[in-house]
DNA sequence: CTGAAAGCGCTTACAG
DNA sequence: CTGAAAGCGCTTACAG
């Protein structure tokens, strides 16, 4: 009883009493329309204030159609990965006066999809997917014309099922850019990536300019963005004449890593660098040579992929290669929000970080 | 012209016009009240499906006057901590049916109560806001009868600018749990957090356990979490008759605990173990001792706090405190949505992860 | 079991 | 410059 007016909060109707005048007027000066006279705005603005009168966007966006929301989906948002595209999604959508509903997938396409529904019910002016794979597809072909859509980075395909060396180049040519296997055209979604492509040729040739010849490359399962990282790799070998690199595939975690560098290395040829599809994948391979009474970079070399906070961390740091997560969720939302068309499309913006993990090889 | 049906969606008069209802009727079948005839509803669910209709969420909160979104506040997502944080809450939260509004703070009062205001303005049925501070408190009071909020974990709030050994104990006295400077009683709001105290506590008894009595507690600035851990750790040492814990002060990097170990292990009388506020900073400081020549953990011990994944990936593995991130996520929302009284209140359920970067003194 | 009507809090033409 | 009315897509009593 007594706190009832505490609890019903004020309305624009409130307002309009307290200052005298109509609940269209009120709209007016909450709009900036500009035709509104200065006295009238000022009354209306001190009864605002005095309501503490806060407009209920929902009523709001109910009658213009749309809600100053954007959806993010992403797989897990503890990863850091997914954690910094969050972050500048986040950042820039407040920017533009908009809010972000969050919702991790797990890598479930059905919760996927159920999210994106759930954000479809709520009116969400765009959607955001990171991470979207093969089976995606579905529901991204469903809802296309509904909502304007975007996606950032791959996550999971496994193109197949053979594993550990040689070399599975001509595998590779029904993978190349050229021909992508989840391409906007059928889902009226529009795809943002760095084209790992490009940044595993940098770092290759990186490699090659220190004098490795034999690197190996640790795949993990070869997902997607593997599979396009292994193109680069062997067409910047293959520039230079030099043997395909020999694809080793296992998890795609630490102990994957140091298994997989001890058996690599125990071999009768050993590689003079491992190139990692991740930097899990090379940390773990770091400890797996070290375990096999190697010492890093003299006698073996090994780089990553992504720059995670422990590529710093680790002896000796990890050389790897950095794409701007956070430029990403950024042009995510420019897509979404603003008319660009320069904002799709790969991204050619990473960065080789070097640093003590990589050397010319010893032999 | 061809398209404007795709572009307007099916509202429910649509479902009512196609199965020959009242709209009531159709409202009925949605929230599953049981007086609906099964031809009806029948009828209902396939017009439901034919017209591929989807609720209106926002028509729907609005005359329900809330919506099923919870907003979550958080000094950065992109932080592993936070990120995991979020993680639990979005898992809880849609356990509940409930989706979450994400925003980042970076550490900004303003940006808080701006984010929490907007929040407010959807509507959300609650508020989670990890890392509040001192700063936090004006618009948690402010808005706290408006909406239900829990804090989750601490943030920054620098107690005082003395710096270095030796203890500071008297100083922690006002600091101690059974008077927080940050309660709940005048915010109307909860908290949720890791016992820091125990837990420190705990790491400070393992390490006497050890034999380790002359610890140093790199504390970072020495924020509000690092100084209730000072506590714990004092009193630990108290119990057994030790000598208060020197403190050293610094930054919360990586190079901040390179240097401050670096500078320790010249002085005249070397601890046996260093106990650092956080794992970076331990991390830091056995990069600093390995360059003193020391070698872990025979010359020194080094454990760290919080478990980050860094912590597994550095050599030796680092000893170190993990606090259940995601179950506090989930217990936010539970002490949102629930009325169990139980979740709140700190926690002690964090867990001593002894790895190999702590071992008995060697003198 | 079903429907007509009122209303949630706002915005948008349309008059004046 | 200002107001009355209609309407956004739903739910909730109230009748029947």
């Amino acid at each position: 009883m007594i706190n009832r007016h505490e609890i019903r909060k004020p309305t624009i109707k409130d307002v309009a009493r307290e200052s005298g005048v109509s609940i269209a007027t009120v709209t007016r000066v909450l709009q900036k329309s500009p035709k509104v006279s200065e006295e009238t705005k000022r009354k209306i603005e001190s009864a605002i204030k005095h309501l503490n009168y806060r407009p209920d966007l929902l009523a709001r966006a109910l009658v213009m159609r749309e809600s100053r929301i954007l959806g993010l989906i992403v797989p897990s948002s503890s990863d850091q990965y997914w954690g910094e595209i969050a972050a500048g999604v986040e950042a820039r959508a407040r920017e533009f006066g908009y809010q972000i509903l969050l919702g991790n997938t797990g890598r479930d396409p059905d919760k996927e999809r159920e999210l994106a529904e759930h954000f479809l019910s709520h009116k969400v002016k765009g959607l955001i997917v990171g991470g979207a794979s093969q089976a995606s597809r579905a529901w991204l072909h469903d809802l296309g014309p509904a909502i304007k859509t975007v996606l950032v980075g791959w996550d999971a395909k496994t193109i197949d099922d053979r594993h550990v060396l040689p070399a599975l180049v001509e595998d590779l040519k029904s993978l190349s850019r050229s021909s992508p296997d989840l391409d906007s055209s059928d889902m009226e979604a529009e795809i943002l990536l760095t084209d790992d492509h490009a940044a595993a040729g940098r770092m290759a040739a990186y490699l090659v300019e220190l004098g490795h010849k034999e690197i190996v490359f640790l795949a993990g399962r070869l997902l997607r963005p593997a599979a396009l990282m292994l193109e680069g790799i062997q067409s910047e070998l293959q520039r230079i004449g030099a043997w395909p690199c020999p694809v080793w595939r296992s998890d795609e975690t630490f102990e994957a890593g140091r298994t997989a560098a001890r058996q690599i290395l125990e071999q009768s040829s050993r590689p003079t660098a491992i190139f990692a599809y991740n930097d899990v994948l090379a940390i773990g391979a770091m400890r797996g040579a070290r375990e096999a009474g190697l010492s890093i970079p003299k006698d073996i070399t090994i780089v990553g992929f992504d720059d995670i906070e422990a590529a710093r961390f680790v002896e000796p740091p990890l050389t790897t290669v950095r794409s701007p997560k956070r430029m990403f969720g950024a042009r995510a939302v420019d897509y979404l929000l603003t008319a660009e068309p320069d904002v799709k499309g790969t991204s050619t913006e990473f960065e080789l970080v070097i640093r003590s993990s990589s050397s010319c090889p010893s032999r």
